[in-house]
DNA sequence: CATCGTTGGTACAACGTTGTAAAGACCCAG
DNA sequence: CTGGGTCTTTACAACGTTGTACCAACGATG
């Protein structure tokens, strides 16, 4: 492998000349630069970035830390991430917690300063406050689950408020026994939701059963189906269930199914993330719309900016769009 | 952030010393161990792996270059290969190529040998010949495209066969009629499929139509939506239908519902990845299942083999196991 | 007590790059 | 032809780490 070195010797210039030349300095002379050039073809010179890094003080590079790049939600969020990372040059490493706290944790001390310039993470089991032990040294964006109290940037929809959209949907839609699916006890998120879905039932003066609130401590087809179908064998099933994501969504329509019970005639069903599977699920699921590429956006512009602005910035805190996207299962 | 130099005034000790402590070197008196390793502890100090990097001439990343992280299977695939990178502690660094050929070569060009160990691509417009030209400095792994006449490891399930597979369990259901959606004019995957396919209905005696043998340029939801909307379109539709991967197979289910084709009763389908949510569309795809997991972990040896043996070393291809998934949708 | 081998420690160079500072070449005005 | 400025190039050091070579101390051996 070609260094500046070799390259200079070819060129019959100092090693520093070439480095002007391949970073594109001004004042090189035409005679020299041309065979610079010319050796940087032959050789077919690559930069060390590793050493390029070493210099500059930098490294290039983003981690993403996410729950499973499985689940379709993190899939698409991961793209889009990769997408607006590489706009501004930035390679991205991406780590998966597999949604265990401990590994969340251990992630962020190993990745250090040294590998990445920054990091976005999609904390499942972590809260912000427990970056206050971590310090990891480096600028860091929380995605989705969010704690005011820590001085953390932070990029994600409003949850109370589109799961409080969600619900208004199925009361709109004449639903009076509204059931929720994914409780959890400490996920910051599914506080939110249910909050939400709490707020819009009572705006309406519908009445807050605890029998129609249904927990789910993951958030995979498997447990919405459980769910759904522990909902359905209610003495006084529900007409209208919100699913706290898609995925447990597409779990209680199949759950639904598997009872003989119609979607939507007998049971509404809503889910939260849309993810592409879900506008073809069948039926095709009504759901809150995020806009990913607007959280990835934000995201990585939170970064430049911190990167720049260094830690006295204030934390800021983007609120990202979202919509509600009707389908079959509520129509 | 503290460096060796610090931890190393701050014991009394010279900055080997340190670095012998911290590389695990034997002959250290217990005293400056000791000592050491306090400092080491106060300062907090994390060893700068770019630096080690450089010296040492290896990076400890890998590429993995794919299409487009919110396909499913490259979801699933690309957390596999995670797993199993980390297990060696390898980082991973993702490039999405959006399946254009021009990006493929852009960024196996752009890596080089600086950034990462090796290369894990998942190519989807780029021939294994391209790579001739290319040779990227580090050994790369080919994942499902193959071309036998270059020196490239690969790891794959065999296309044919498992088509066979699909096709044959069709037959064995009594249709006559088996359309195949996802030929496609270069991609290698599809022409080895459709010679399964095609293999397995002459094999039967069946003959083979090309009114039923319909291509897809992209192999997402939609193409296959479209695709079979147009066999239902014919005059004589056929009676099952064998799709080059499950999303086409999950399309091609949304538009036999819109039709009113009954699936499997009028129109059996057969997908093929066994994306996890094909376990749970309604009905649920019967699919042809790779070990994902093999095919992750065969790429990370192969890796290893390679980085240990060199260049001379014969290249491998190896081929994981794989299953029929019977499911509702040939049920 | 001289010698040797083992153990423990250090200084230095090197990995490939770029910032700094300084020196050399060139040109133009005085 | 001198002085000053503008261009152009270079040597050197440094980023943080580790391999090599070497030195020093020590106990054991003859």
């Amino acid at each position: 492998m070609a260094t500046l070195k070799d390259v200079a010797r070819l060129a019959g210039v100092s090693v520093k000349t070439v480095s002007n030349v391949v970073n594109g300095y001004e004042f090189v002379k035409p005679d020299n630069r041309r065979r610079v050039e010319e050796a940087l073809a032959t050789t077919g010179y690559r930069p060390n970035i590793g050493a390029r890094n070493l210099r500059r003080g930098r490294t290039g590079s983003l981690a993403l830390v996410l729950p499973e790049l499985s689940i379709p939600y993190f899939g698409e969020m991961a793209g889009l991430v990769l997408e607006a990372a590489q706009e501004h040059e930035w390679n991205v490493l991406i780590e998966q917690t597999l949604g265990t706290r401990e590994r969340e944790r251990a992630t962020l001390a190993a990745l250090g300063p040294h590998m990445i310039d920054a990091a976005i993470v999609s904390p499942e089991a972590l809260h912000s406050r427990d970056f206050d032990e971590l310090d990891p040294g480096i600028p860091v964006v929380m995605l989705g689950e969010h704690s005011v109290d820590v001085p953390i940037d932070h990029v994600g929809i409003d949850n109370v408020r589109a799961a409080r959209v969600a619900t208004q949907h199925l009361i709109d839609l004449g639903r009076r026994r509204i059931a929720a699916i994914g409780a959890h006890p400490y996920r910051g998120t599914a506080t939110q939701r249910l909050e939400g879905y709490r707020s819009a039932l009572t705006a309406a003066g519908l009445p807050v059963r605890h029998d129609l609130i249904v927990q789910a401590l993951n958030y995979h087809r498997r447990d919405g189906a459980e769910a759904m179908a522990h909902l359905l064998s209610l003495p006084e099933p529900p007409d209208a269930v919100f699913c706290f994501n898609d995925l447990l969504a597409i779990g209680a329509l199949r759950a639904a199914a598997e009872h003989g019970t119609r979607v939507p005639q007998q049971v509404a069903v809503v889910g939260f993330d849309n993810n592409e599977e879900s506008a073809y699920s069948m039926p095709s699921l009504t759901t809150i719309a995020p806009d990913k590429a607007a959280i990835a956006h934000s995201a990585v512009d939170l970064i430049r900016r911190r990167i720049k602005g260094g830690q006295e910035l204030d934390p800021e805190d983007v609120q990202t769009p979202f919509s509600l996207e009707i389908r079959e299962s509520t129509r």
